[in-house]
DNA sequence: GCCGTTTTCGGCCCGACTGTTTTCAGTCG
């Protein structure tokens, strides 16, 4: 649904519909990203949908058009005008609906491959605004756009930024490197890198040796803007990198400008004017007289809107704007609170490191407690342990738990298969025997959604499921979760008491941030995993708790961050 | 097409960069 309005705001701005218009369908689609409201089943009850930020009396129509139909009159008459393939057009570097609508209208360009063929018969040249530069542009754009890789791991990100920001760093004058946009807010993936460059080498008018230091940095594919303050580029694996280089007196203006997100900032932009403010990248000020009323740091912006600084993880204009107002956030989470880290491998089955190892690693980290938790015999590709083998294995978890003398609790465990029909794949006595068992499935076959939703809710019902793990199965297909009913499911883990794994290694993030605000709001506890297989692995967590603060996820909300005792007595089997 | 500490009508965020425009439109974040 989400797409289908989005589709028709574009569709509208190529046909040079009303802006404003435009941006409410463009609205009404970010907001249904984010909703936890099951939009199908709200389809038939229009109050509901009015709930919906965004959603006023003509949308709501329009989504229950969706819901009936699949489809949306609007955009199907714009389609049948445009065709489906000029959407493509706009993918385009530099190209926006202004210049569709004219290379449709006037060369009769409807496709990324009308395009090139255009460009390739020399058909453009003449038209108002394509020069020799613009066409150049529109070639190489094809090019990136066929090659085009979307985007990117937040780990992958921050290495990336890592790399930059040494390089950057040894120029003199340029004193810090801050990474802003998405990595900041600490979201799963990253479309591109915003780094914040500030120092004496950034001030206004003298900026021209720094930005051609950034631009001879050499992992540069290709140069895509350069100007006063600012330098973007590609990296050579196709990640999009902006720098822009601010004084430090604005350095919280432009830090919090550029950490966004976009929702976040429109919405503070409009608070501002309506107290007589103007905000931007450079300063709050006042409307009338322009004077500056803070700049420097983003405590002091904030505070001057009447508001409490908040974590970047919050801000994506979910209600974190109304909550600092009221100085009412929420304590988040963080590692400090975490006690242990209860799903891990070992060399038992698919690990790399032993029991032992395992312990140590999880020391060093301070934790309090671990559980292992190997995999079950009907993992038989990773060594899955049969019933004699997991009693063996219990053996040496409580020796190792015995030989660390209480300086961190090893809890013996099993992550257990959830069969086709429910059913998980070891005997009750030996489910009983284990302090924490945690409920995965690991098909990697489609079912139906039924029939999944049905085989996740029966393993739930079974006394010994203290942790279902990987709920959305994001982890096994690598690409696109299970289909099931996930508010289902996590309603009755909410009523029954088991608490749902987040994984929390980036390339494993298993609840999405809808997910997981869905799982807040219906009472459900969160375990927060690393999953290791290795003891490095177990560093991790830090990305997955990122993720659990941007749900407004606090400590109680967690179930690993209850000390040792009070963790196992949670764990007890029904 | 949405929305309301200014409002049920009249508003709707802000600035940088690019290319070709002799004064600015289009695109982007």
């Amino acid at each position: 649904m989400a797409r289908l309005l989005a589709e028709t705001a574009d569709l509208l701005e190529i046909d040079g519909g009303d802006s404003f218009r435009i941006r409410s369908y463009r609205r009404a689609a970010e907001s249904l990203e984010q909703t936890t409201v099951d939009v199908t089943e709200a389809a038939g009850d229009t109050a509901l949908l009015l709930e919906i930020p965004g959603i006023g009396k003509g949308m709501a129509a329009n989504l229950q058009s969706i819901a009936a139909t699949g489809s949306l009159p609007l955009r199907d008459e714009l389609l049948a005008k445009y065709g489906s393939a000029i959407l493509d057009l706009l993918k385009l570097p530099g190209m926006g609906p202004k210049t569709v609508a004219q290379l449709w209208s006037a060369a009769q360009v409807a496709s990324v491959d009308q395009l090139a063929e255009a460009i390739e018969d020399d058909r453009l040249a003449g038209l108002p605004r394509m020069g020799a530069k613009q066409i150049e542009k529109l070639r190489k754009g094809i090019e990136d756009y066929r090659r085009s890789s979307g985007r990117f791991r937040i780990d992958d990100a921050e290495e990336a930024a890592q790399r930059i920001s040494a390089y950057l760093l040894a120029f003199p004058g340029i004193e810090r490197v801050t990474p802003a946009g998405s990595l900041r807010r600490g979201r799963e993936t990253a479309g591109d890198l915003d780094l914040l460059v500030t120092g004496p080498a950034c001030q206004p008018e003298h900026t021209h040796a720094a930005v051609e230091y950034v631009a001879a940095f050499p992992g540069i594919h290709d140069i895509i803007a350069k100007g006063e303050n600012k330098v973007s580029f590609h990296l050579a694996s196709g990640m999009q990198v902006d720098v822009r280089l601010l004084p430090s007196a604005s350095y919280g203006a432009a830090l919090q400008y550029f950490t966004g997100s976009k929702a976040h900032n429109v919405t503070l932009r409009q608070r501002a004017l309506k107290m007589g403010y103007t905000l931007s990248e450079w300063s709050l000020a006042r409307l009338d007289d322009d004077s500056v009323i803070a700049a420097a740091t983003e405590e002091q912006i904030y505070t001057a809107l009447g508001m409490d600084w908040m974590p970047p993880e919050l801000r994506e204009n979910l209600g974190e704007i109304e909550a600092a107002a009221r100085h009412a956030l929420p304590r988040l989470i963080d590692l400090a609170d975490i006690k242990g880290d209860v799903h891990m491998h070992t060399t038992a089955t698919d690990g790399h490191n032993s029991i032992l190892e395992m312990a140590d690693a999880a020391l060093a980290r301070g934790y309090r407690y671990i559980a292992i938790t190997d995999h079950s015999k009907n993992l038989a590709m990773t060594n899955g342990l049969d019933e004699k083998r997991a009693l063996e294995h219990i053996r040496r978890i409580r020796e190792v738990d015995r030989q660390m003398e209480g300086r961190i609790r090893v809890f013996t465990g099993i992550e257990v298969d959830i069969l086709a029909d429910g059913a998980l794949d070891l005997d009750d006595d030996v489910l009983a025997q284990m302090d924490v068992v945690i409920a995965s499935v690991h098909t990697r076959f489609e079912q139906p959604r039924e029939e999944m939703t049905a085989r996740v809710l029966r393993a739930l019902e079974n006394p010994f499921t203290r942790i279902l793990g990987h709920p959305t199965g994001r982890l096994l297909l690598r690409r696109e979760p299970f289909a099931l009913d996930l508010g289902a499911v996590l309603r009755r883990a909410a009523e029954l008491g088991v608490a749902v794994e987040h994984n929390a290694a980036p390339e494993r993030l298993d609840l999405c941030d809808r997910d997981l605000r869905l799982a807040r709001e219906l009472g459900c506890r969160i375990a927060i995993n690393t999953d290791a297989h290795d003891t490095r692995h177990l560093a991790k967590m830090e990305y997955g708790l990122r993720q659990l603060r941007r749900a407004w996820l606090g400590p109680e909300d967690v179930l690993n961050t209850l000390g040792a005792q009070e963790f196992l007595a949670a764990l007890r089997p029904r």
